[in-house]
RNA sequence: GCCAAUGUAGCUCAGUUGGUAGAGCAGCGCAUUCGUAAUGCGCAGGUCUGGGGUUCGAGUCCCCACAUUGGCUCCA
């Protein structure tokens, strides 16, 4: 048989050999290495024989489908440790993911620490006991009575949820089969450096309508040193978490008569918020925006007319009973839009209003399901630098560019364009109900939204059921220091509200039309934001939002009356000073400030007082030595009119 | 909401089989006036998240509530 490889050659190979007899030919080494195949580009076992002519390219621990396929093995000898440990565990399902993998179990008892150590100990030893991966297919019916008979009711309601003609495969290894696709690395022997991370509750085909399964989460490495290194930067990243961080360094805290999702705050984090706010209002204003200030509650038919009261209901916070259809029942508002709407609706509109931009810093409040909170990142009050446009249609493409524009100005500005993903979020159109709107407005406006992100150049992936309930989304993603995702900035295209409120404008030709909508935020929720930034500069906030930019630090007594005066110069110059002038040694002084991440210290002793320079230390580079007075004051002024933040 | 873990001084954490609550840091006072990441001594600080129960006795055991944290999106 003839074989190609990726880099174009081709090699004769007797027929029937596996991808790992061809690696051996190639070098041991690379043969140790493989563990699986992608032939004619579809992932495979490295161990099958191989038969005719094929284009194959060798997987390793380096590429992303060899790892799949390793973890995969993984989440097989889990579930084989489980099911020798705790026989009446049902299997679920049990894929790789990134970064490891998971397998979801239904037992009677849930998993304590002590089970994940002692099933870890078991994967060891189905590790060394070196169990060959074998795979074999069953007819359809063969396979059901097959899984019947052990039991696995999951596994039942997996293959009859299968097309009719689809191959069902099983896997074997030593004494545990489990369905499944493949691939597969070829021993058990292969994964050896294991480590399960926690048991967390799951539903059944991720339905709240379904069970609750115990899912175990792992990863595996090839090398010992990997998972080591994976290990430690988790812990790293933990160090990170605004969470902590930002309770320690006195940005915000949480107190639990106020309730859950109801940070507070502390003045540190609101000056964070304060600045980041007066920057984006600034340039919202310098691109052409019109601000509006609109209540935080509205009467229910306001959110009738929008929608938000059939579709949006479950998240608004309501005020009196909202079946009682005589009362006059309020809710707290959950987006601006119909406020906006509103302003836009005060005198009639012409095409010479258009584009037409508003924005508002603005503050919304969402009922989050108790378990989604999750400190400043998801809250139920929070504040967005929200936005709506009112466009004509041959202004869709441009403005919709501006506001994109906008987004990367301001990631860009906060360091996170190296950050950040975009994702194209459409409606399901499995699950019309969620949505308003026909399926041709739908499909319409998707289609524009697409073509606009393919000439703009954005690199997105596209995602299903994640469009808002009016219209799809261009989300900017951001990750936190868990891994988990988020949207950070939005922009959404809107042909229906626009309508449903009789926002019209005359156009050159006299006729009323209904603009389209872009709801739109430019740096997103500024909670959200502060917590990422925390977790970005690890608490380090860059010198032009640090809540305290600089901090004296009077050596003595001697030099406190100096040290407020040169207060008094920075303030007035606009800087951000505090003065440490505590009966306490310079060094307990440094690193308190250190420990606060303060930009600057400068130290203040008798020869400064007497010179007139200062002594400067960083937070980065340590002590710059001393220099004149208005030479800090330049520098520090350079740093912040850059926005820098290395 | 669901599955779990956690909740002790402002913060970080000890607290034995159920026997009357402890440390470090922070705070306050005194001494020290010091040159680039922690000066020493002393003082004060607690409805052990809240409520109920078991018990002669509960921080500890049980139940409920609240809050914090991780997961519930990755589909054989």
């Amino acid at each position: 048989m003839n074989i190609r490889f990726p880099d174009g050659s081709s090699h004769v190979f007797e027929d029937g050999m596996t991808a790992l007899d061809i690696a051996q030919t190639i070098s041991p080494r690379l043969a140790k290495a493989t563990l699986a195949a992608r032939i004619d580009g579809k992932r495979q076992d490295a161990f099958a024989p191989i038969h005719g002519d094929h284009d194959l390219q060798l997987l390793t621990f380096a590429d992303e489908d060899g790892r799949w396929a390793f973890r995969h093995t993984a989440a097989h000898m889990l579930a084989q440790a489980v099911k020798r440990i705790h026989p009446e565990a049902k299997l679920a399902i049990g894929p790789a993911i990134e970064n490891g993998f998971y397998y979801d179990f239904d037992t009677p008892e849930t998993f304590t620490p002590e089970d994940l150590d002692a099933i870890e100990k078991e994967m060891a030893k189905i590790a060394e006991e070196d169990n060959k991966l074998e795979r074999f297919e069953l007819p359809r019916d063969e396979a059901i009575a097959y899984v019947k008979e052990l039991g696995e009711d999951y596994k039942v309601e997996l293959i009859e949820d299968l097309p009719e003609d689809a191959v069902i495969s099983f896997y074997r290894q030593g004494d545990f089969v489990d369905l499944c696709a493949g691939p597969h690395v070829q021993s058990t022997a292969k994964v050896k450096n294991v480590k399960l991370m926690n048991v967390a509750g799951a539903y059944w085909r991720g339905s709240e309508k379904n069970k609750m399964l115990q899912r175990i989460y792992g990863t595996a490495f090839e090398k010992r040193n990997e998972l080591d290194e994976y290990v430690a930067r988790i812990e790293e990243a933990k160090k990170r978490d605004h969470n902590k961080l930002g309770r320690e360094l006195e940005l915000f805290t949480t107190v639990d008569i106020i309730g859950q999702g109801l940070p507070i705050l502390l003045p540190k984090g609101a000056r964070v918020i304060q600045l980041l706010q007066r920057f984006v209002e600034d340039e919202e204003q310098r691109r052409g925006y019109q601000l509006t200030k609109t209540p935080f509650m509205a009467k229910r038919d306001l959110y009738k007319i929008s929608g938000h009261w059939d579709h949006y209901r479950d998240g608004m916070f309501i005020m009196g009973d909202p079946d009682d259809e005589e009362a006059e029942v309020f809710a707290l508002r959950p987006m601006t839009c119909p406020f906006q709407f509103m302003a836009y609706l005060n005198r009639s509109r012409s095409y010479r209003d258009l584009p037409l931009r508003y924005n508002e810093t603005s503050t919304l409040f969402r009922n989050e399901s108790s378990g989604e909170m999750h400190g400043l990142i998801r809250v139920r009050q929070f504040t967005i630098s929200e936005g709506h446009l009112a466009v004509a249609p041959d202004q869709v493409e441009e403005e919709f560019k501006g506001c994109l524009d906008l987004a990367k100005f301001m990631i860009t500005t906060l360091g996170f364009e190296d950050d950040v993903s975009y994702r194209f979020s459409k409606w399901d159109e499995n699950n019309t109900e969620k949505y308003i709107g026909s399926k041709e407005s739908w499909e319409k406006t998707q289609d524009m939204m697409r073509t606009i992100l393919n000439d703009l150049g954005v690199v997105y992936t596209e995602a299903d059921g994640e469009a808002a309930f009016y219209g799809p989304k261009l989300d900017i993603q951001i990750r936190n220091v868990h891994g988990k995702e988020d949207t950070l900035i939005t922009i959404q295209i809107d042909f229906q509200l626009a309508e449903r409120f009789g926002m019209t404008y005359t156009d050159r030709d006299g006729e009323k039309k209904y603009p389209i909508v872009i709801h739109r935020t430019s740096i997103g929720c500024y909670e959200r934001t502060l917590a990422l930034l925390i977790e970005k500069y690890a608490g380090a906030l860059p010198t032009w939002i640090a809540p305290v930019q600089v901090k004296l630090l009077a050596m003595t007594d001697r030099t406190h009356e100096h040290t407020i005066h040169l207060q008094r110069l920075l303030e007035q110059a606009g800087f951000r000073v505090e003065s440490d002038l505590r009966n306490e040694k310079i060094g307990f002084k440094i690193r308190e400030a250190q420990v606060q991440k303060i930009p600057y210290m400068l130290i203040i002793g008798d020869k400064e007082a007497e010179s007139g320079a200062v002594a400067v230390r960083s937070r980065k580079g340590g002590d710059l030595g001393t220099m004149p007075f208005d030479e800090f004051i330049a520098k520090l002024r350079a740093e912040v009119d850059a926005r820098s933040h290395d």
